[in-house]
DNA sequence: CGCAAATGAGTTGCGCACAACCCAATTGCG
DNA sequence: CGCAATTGGGTTGTGCGCAACTCATTTGCG
């Protein structure tokens, strides 16, 4: 029996892709003095200013465990401000300073980075990430 | 203008399936004593036995500042010995142990925590790891 | 040969990811 | 109302990823 190839598997080839992407807006997100994920976070506000941190978790797929401080050092950068809700005092509001929404016009350049490091025309861009979102929201497997 | 939205970068839903695919495989490496990256070193082993840290650092794309430690783990567990290279000593080749060796017999089960999880035909299988491929080898780009 | 440059591996430090906790605020059931 | 269960956020600990550094060995050029 022939033991399982590594470049056979669409794990790693996912995984290697991703760290390959996330290496191409390293060089631009550094001088903007943030990391991949924070960039992620900051889209997440650009869109939905104000959102909970749990609403924030749910759209990026991550726990109170990694969110938490990743906000804490937004917040010490002067990038976005905790809000305890009025309502209920458990939740916290997170919200963009000017800093921080000034931060959006950036962006292109960051885009641009991806265009620039990958070799994929419009329709294999578009296939593929189509196909990486079918994975992404796949419901966890009933054990 | 509108801000680039999240759900359209490339970047992250290969990073949020790349995340998900990890998961998938957890459970059944937990119960290994294995880490995902761990599990992928040992991928390289079944296939390569006796290559050195930079060449298993090449075939994952990772440096020695993840790869020391991580394969110190792998001898902690008793996977694994490091035996520093005759000829240049400089270099360590990394060898399986008889139970790194037979480890690799659990693999199918890992192979079947993704069937299992995911929801793509053969075709779009195929297609989607043949495209990641083409990102995760991407040249650096020249700046 | 002699020595500067290159190479392979390791260490340190920081920021994720994630499990396993904790605690306070809120909900809802009796 | 009273209290147990739930919920939202936070902390701690471990293991990546990666930059920046150190150090010993080796290479190669004069």
């Amino acid at each position: 029996m022939s033991t399982a190839r590594l470049d056979d598997q669409l794990c790693f080839a996912l995984y290697a892709a991703s760290r390959r992407l996330t290496t191409a807006y390293r060089t631009t997100l550094t001088e903007l003095g943030l990391t991949y994920p924070q960039y992620l976070a900051l889209m997440v506000l650009w869109e939905s200013d104000g959102v909970t941190l749990s609403e924030l978790g749910e759209r990026l797929s991550l726990d109170s465990g990694t969110l938490s401080p990743l906000v804490k050092r937004l917040q010490v950068q002067g990038l976005v401000e905790r809000r305890s809700s009025t309502e209920d005092e458990r939740r916290v509001h997170v919200h963009l300073t000017d800093t921080g929404r000034a931060m959006s016009a950036e962006v292109g350049r960051l885009q641009q980075c991806v265009v620039d490091a990958i070799d994929l025309d419009a329709d294999e861009f578009v296939a593929l990430r189509a196909l990486a979102r079918r994975v992404a929201h796949l419901e966890p497997t009933p054990s």
